[in-house]
DNA sequence: ACCAAAGTTCGAAGATCGTCGTATAATCGA
DNA sequence: TCGATTATACGACGATCTTCGAACTTTGGT
């Protein structure tokens, strides 16, 4: 059962701008740029069930947002930044920037 | 009945996310982009009902996208770039540029 | 005073979304 | 082998979204 990522030429604005505009799903973005080191989907403190949780990180995978590869039983996630750069420019740094005040 | 506006300073990026999320209002935004002169609603080539419209031209306007005044029976929209640049650096930017091959 | 034009409002139908609990699968360590 | 850990799959529920048509309002022109 491999794990579905989009091509970088397949990335669609609209579905990665969806993907980025629920709470909870831009909170896990904002995260991952924090630290770009890969991580479990488990360890992001986010107050919501496993299966919620599985879910968004499915939108965000599926969207081209975030790469995911399996290593022992966790799922190891991090930014396609580069690819998101190349496909919409811009797009991610000024989702990430801090809104002022 | 007065047209409400969002203030800028209480623009949400997941508000505007999801507001540029859906094709028809990209679509509607990207032709406010190139042509600045605030145009009637029904002025846009969109082939949906007068009430979609409606319901996209508000979504677009509660977001704080565009800004709306009322002309005669015509409704004048236009985009808040300069709101939206100071809340969101780049991010209009980014959105209207054309996707690369 | 009437009519046409431009939008809005008001349901309503159908799709999608966010959330959950439970059950299930895969991997690792004791 | 057993149990713990990590995550997915499968419904299910209510909320929200996109869309529509029909009726209404407001304005401007004749």
């Amino acid at each position: 059962m491999t794990i579905h990522h989009p091509a970088k030429k397949d990335l669609e604005l609209a579905d990665v701008l969806h993907a980025l505009s629920d709470p909870q799903r831009l909170r896990i973005v904002r995260l991952l740029a924090e630290d770009p080191a890969p991580r479990a989907c488990g360890s992001f403190g986010l107050e919501i069930s496993k299966s919620t949780r599985t879910h968004h990180f499915r939108v965000l995978r599926e969207s081209g947002v975030i790469e995911t590869r399996q290593e022992g039983t966790a799922r190891m996630s991090s930014l396609r930044r580069d690819d998101l750069e190349e496909r919409f420019p811009g797009l991610l740094d000024a989702v990430l920037e801090p809104a002022p005040a």
